[in-house]
DNA sequence: CCCTTTATCCAAACCGCTTTGGATTTGGCC
DNA sequence: GGCCAAATCCAAAGCGGTTTGGATAAAGGG
């Protein structure tokens, strides 16, 4: 019962080709209902389910698409990466599509690429995390392997298919509720600058404070792995400082919590003395929600963004003429307990 | 160049028989070092490689491993699964195999294992979170399908492979050192306890109580999903109480994050008025290394955990007689910044 | 009543690789 | 020189499906 009878079996009990057999299961029209019926529930009784990879051989489709990711992925990228892995997932699954996920060595991420296209263990893959001198598109059209990018190649928008948020307007419009409640020594605590996410939310940031005829002070502006630490450690250097600022712009809730660690550390009060916004990816395990969220923050879903992702690149297999699609998603602003207007007096 | 030749087309060009180029190319003896020498050249050149679904199917291995995870999967959980796959993910694709990864309804988890054993997705799977009512094994046994268990079944310790960290004797030593402080009201913020990992830890945690005489306080000990607000909204409410516990023992850095912010809104200092430990999976995203790390901890890498079960379970199926085969972890446990002694008033 | 459709079903080819069971050649040895 | 073993290589049979190109029978049309 468990262990497998194949085609040959199952149409065997059923006196029938395995023509048949495989037409009924499949659902072709030129076998009538009675039969069809009837090899249904024999697959049934004996557990047959068709060996995954005869069937890809014969039909020269993997029914999988593939995940790249370098070993030395930036540490606050894993679990966004997660959770976006999982939003794509499910969308795989419920389609009868595998998901496979190779992890390799820096050096080695261009040839998994090429082991995927060669040996064709996938249709497809996702880009992840493109880098403002991004290059793996271009190995991919060489390869002939479609693909969907997690965010957006710079220069390339119009000729890939990709799936990302607002980086710059979400920034842009963070740093004017700030600058509405009357602050004006604002920090950024960004991610990684040389990938394009980062970038565009820096832009954002400098060009709603460039409308108000601020310029920036590199003093607060940092960029890096988005850890907790980095977030602790950095907000305690600037808090200290000769001229705090008196809020904070962060990429990451995680670095967010570090920052409101170093606040509470010296002794204010995040909300009243230190506003903080943050970027929320609505991770599951960093729950931001709540009538009134505990941070301020802009707010997309990368679990969302993993859905929508697959099933651009799942169009795209089953569709390979199509044009480059694309998704551009706005991040909700959420007004939480982190943000109040600037103190009065600077200290 | 890129999209490859098959194996007939580079035997026509090096007259060779399939065979032989099927053999040279997979080091068997029985072909001369000339020829293997001018075949790997020429499929070299071509860019020969072979078509992984056809050789899977002529050999009737996958060469691939499984991971079913269902999408409710506990949310804290997913930071550390995601650092067990890179872990496990490195160590397959050094040995060959793929890594697959299904996300499925919970309704359809037993499905989903059948339906990699029947239709030959994997050749093994990994079990993850083992229940304290554990029955994945059961249907594993049943399939047929090799199976390495991140964590410990209950009562099935001897008959399946695992690997675990000493999560009982962990806690125990965590109390232990609490102990020695002073504290005797301590807290314990533990995962969902029908998780074995949990309730290993309570039992360590009760033992090492009850082997100093002092009975657990039910009001002390609370279990859910190790989120951070899980952390502060419960070690408020009990810093609030009129009994306030004076040490924290936490199962997860990120509830110990939350819990760490309660204790600052509380006014109180971490490590002097209130002294936390927490379980460190050592998260690369959550880092707390350094000289003294900002918690005192039990720490275990679940990355390494990954690597080691991938291996587990690749023996396994190299050799499918063996006997189970497991690994028993011992955490470590890191003096931070803290923990201190006890405060002398009960305030 | 005969011929053409239409509805069903089937035999065999094919997908691209591995592997079994020889066939052929070469070399050493008595 | 004849024989046996070792060294090479190959044709063909799988692996377990899908798909092409009919074959057969029943139904419809003139």
């Amino acid at each position: 019962m468990s262990n497998g009878v194949n085609l040959k079996e199952l149409s065997q009990r059923l006196n029938l080709s395995q023509t048949t057999v495989s037409r009924a299961l499949n659902g072709y029209p030129e076998v009538s209902e009675e039969t069809r019926k009837r090899v249904t529930e024999m697959a049934d009784k004996l557990g047959y389910a068709p060996n995954s990879q005869a069937r890809r051989l014969a039909t020269g489709r993997a029914m999988a698409i593939g995940h790249v990711i370098p070993r030395s992925i930036h540490e606050m990228m894993n679990p966004i990466f997660l959770e976006f892995i999982a939003g794509a997932g499910e969308t795989y699954s419920r389609h009868g599509y595998d998901m496979i996920i190779s992890v390799v060595d820096d050096a080695k991420e261009e040839d998994a690429y090429r082991q995927i296209a060669s040996r064709k263990k996938a249709d497809g893959v996702i880009i992840h995390g493109p880098a403002n001198d991004e290059r793996r598109h271009r190995l991919l059209k060489e390869l002939n392997l479609p693909f969907v990018v997690h965010g957006r190649i710079p220069g390339a928008e119009e000729e890939t298919s990709w799936i990302d948020m607002n980086n710059r307007r979400a920034f842009e419009r963070a740093t004017n509720l700030l600058l509405d409640l009357g602050h004006t020594r604002i920090a950024l605590l960004n991610g990684l600058e040389h990938m394009d996410f980062a970038n565009r939310r820096r832009r954002g940031f400098e060009e709603a404070l460039a409308a108000r005829g601020l310029t920036p002070d590199p003093a607060l502006m940092r960029s890096a792995d988005m850890t907790e630490p980095y977030g602790c450690d950095n907000a305690m250097e600037m808090l200290k400082s000769d001229n705090p600022p008196t809020a904070f712009l962060i990429s990451s809730m995680i670095s967010a919590i570090g920052v409101a660690r170093a606040v509470g550390q010296c002794g204010l009060k995040t909300g009243r003395d230190v506003s903080i916004i943050t970027h929320d990816d609505a991770l599951s395990f960093l729950p931001n929600s709540g009538e009134v969220p505990i941070f301020t923050c802009t707010r997309s879903s990368v679990r969302y963004a993993g859905e929508k992702a697959a099933e651009l690149l799942l169009n795209m297999i089953s569709n390979p003429a199509s044009k480059p699609a694309s998704l551009h998603l706005d991040a909700e602003l959420i007004i939480g307990q982190s943000t109040g207007p600037a103190p009065a007096a600077p200290k």
